[in-house]
This record gives C-alpha cells, structure tokens and sequence, in this order.
DNA sequence: TTCAACTGGTCTCAGTCGAG
DNA sequence: CTCGACTGAGACCAGTTGAA
C-alpha cells in the first residue's frame, strides 16, 4: 500500500493514482445511463457496479451520474468525459487486437461488419465461401442496418460498414468495393409490362419498396422518386431488400432494385426485368473502417477479399 | 527464486431506502 | 406497490511479506 501525494491511498494495479479498469465502468455507466444495465453490459453485479460508480466520484469529485426523479443524469464533467474514454477504449482495444502478421490459414479473427441485406445477398454470398477456403477458422458476423451505422463503427461495435458512397462521412477511411445500377422487376406472367415501362406506365403500377429501421428509412430508388416529383403508389413497404422480389411475384406490382440483386433473384424466381422509365444514377458501394484500424493487416486483407469477389459488370 | 500465510479491495448476495 | 440505487456481511483472490 502506498500514499499518494495528494493523501490518497493507493491499492492494486494504478495509472496515475488511477484505476484504468474504472474508465471501463464509467464508459458503460455513461453509455447506459443507468446502473442496473451498466452492470449487465459488463456481466457484473448491480452493487458492484454501483461501488465502482461510487469510486469514480471519489476521484473525480463529481457525482458523474446524478439522480433527478427515476432517472440517472450525467453531471456537465461526465458528458465531457464520455467521448474521450470512449475513444480511449476504443484505442486500447485496436491497440491489443492488432498483430503485425495476418495468416489467414491459422487466424481465429472474428469480423462484425454491417450491411444492407442487399449487399449481403450480392457480396457476401460470394465472399463467404471464399473466406471459408483461404480462412477456415475466421468467423464472420453480419449486423443489419441499424439507424445510425455511423455511431457503431465509432464506437467500435463493428469492424467495418458497407454502405453507399452518398452516406458517408469524413474522418474514416473508405475504399469503393463495386458499384451498380438499377432496374425494374415484374412478375413474368405480368401481362402489363413488357420489356420497357414509360413513366405514366410505371407510376400507373403500384410499387413494392424498402425501408429501414426504426426510423423507416426509404431506400435510394424512393427518395430518387420523391426528389423529381413523381409520387408513386407504394402499396407494398417491406423492411428488407431480400423479401421485395418475392412480393412482386404473383402479382401485378413492380419494384426498383439493384442490377445485381434483381440478377440473383432471376436465377430463383419467375421475374422479368425491366427497363425503368428514366435514367437513374448509379452507386458505389464502398467499405468504411475506423481510422484506429487503419494499420490492422486482418482488415486489409479482408478489404482484399471483398473486392476479389465483385467481378466487373452490371452497369451499362 | 519459491512458497505459504496474510492483507486489502472488489465481488456477490441479501436487504434497505426512496421516488414515482 | 414497484423499480432501481445504495449498504453491509462474508467470500474470494491478486498482490505483499517474510522465511527457506
């Protein structure tokens, strides 16, 4: 036992007078906002948690999470805490994670990416099989697209985002990955549609689209609508890109999806593909990791694969 | 250097307290 | 009353001490 200057006394392992395994409390109780929860992210008792928040006030002099009415309210000092810890955890995570070499025929790596299920149809089922022959012993874990992927790649909860170019942000790396373009699908005994559609035609048609979320996001080929003005009936909303071709079939609706997803579905299902009534732009699916992984050899090496398993075509 | 006994901090469990 | 934060008793274990 030693006396710190200041008349602290000192116990167990401490970086400037400091028990680092308390900022790991503090980042889950500011997370969380409530004890109870902070404890279960850390598979740690109620009471324990509550005895480290009770440490951390002493040695921040500050209540950190106070209790106004049933809630727990983070004082003005945690708030300015809470991005910086998280950020240094996060380091030290990268930090220890990190080797210099990556095998691929010997590493246990676990990989969370998220994704829309589009990509995951169009990409992962090519990558896949793929990562299984080179890395037998790599496990990979899908998230879907939450609300806010943004947030979970700074926080570290995943390794890396796939989404398209427009939505996203500076201060992480990117890499483009493929890109693609879009068309319409019908059902192929769809006496209404030929091979092409004029816009009356197309807006006439009532419509199967995506959203996603809580927020109930819409996918690009619906805000692409709204932007120029023309109000198509969607009578079909469905929360994944893999459900939408199966719910035109069978009926005399239409949706407007990738090239590559509607290539894969023509393969399964009794669809025809058609050409939309007015050009549309195309996209750029690109791969966004956090800046702190940047020298991470398992990630460069995944980036690698994924970009091995898009050969060239759709667009035209 | 190694080992056993000891020490102190943090854990869990059980229970209390206070707000809504 | 219910829910969630806090408190106290005892267990457990990492780190220390001191002897061989």
């Amino acid at each position: 036992m030693a006396v710190a200057g200041d008349g602290h006394i000192l116990h167990g392992m401490h970086f400037n007078h400091l028990d680092l395994n308390l900022l790991v409390a503090l980042d889950a109780l500011l997370a969380e906002q409530n004890i109870t929860r902070a404890s279960r992210r850390l598979h740690l008792s109620q009471p324990a948690m509550s005895g480290a928040l009770a440490r951390l006030r002493e040695y921040f002099g500050d209540d950190l999470l106070a209790p106004i009415g049933r809630r727990m309210v983070p004082t003005p000092l945690a708030e300015s805490l809470a991005g910086p810890v998280r950020d240094i955890l996060l380091k030290v995570e990268t930090t220890v994670q990190i080797r210099p070499e990556f095998d691929p025929a010997r590493a246990q790596r676990h990989f969370k990416l998220l994704m829309s299920d589009y990509v995951s149809i169009v990409l992962m089922t090519k990558a896949l099989p793929l990562i299984q022959q080179i890395a037998p012993q790599v496990t990979i874990e899908l998230l879907p697209y939450s609300d806010r992927p943004w947030e979970s790649l700074e926080r570290g909860e995943v390794d890396a985002l796939i989404q398209p170019t427009q939505y996203i942000h500076e201060g992480h790396p990117a890499e483009a990955l493929f890109e693609d373009s879009y068309t319409c699908i019908a059902w192929q005994e769809n006496q209404l549609i030929g091979e092409s559609i004029t816009l009356e035609e197309y807006l006439a048609l009532g419509h199967v689209a995506v959203r996603f979320g809580q927020q109930r996001l819409p996918a690009f080929d619906e805000w692409f609508f709204d932007h120029y003005g023309h109000t198509r009936r969607i009578e079909i909303i469905t929360a994944s890109f893999s459900t939408l071709p199966q719910f035109v079939v069978g009926t005399t609706r239409i949706a407007t999806i990738h090239q590559r997803l509607a290539d894969f579905y023509l393969r399964f299902l009794p669809l025809k593909r058609v050409a939309p009534p007015v050009e549309m732009p195309h996209l750029t699916e690109v791969i966004v990791w956090h800046r702190y992984r940047n020298r991470d050899p398992a990630l460069l090496w995944l980036r690698n694969i994924l970009r091995q398993c898009v050969d060239s075509p759709p667009p035209q």
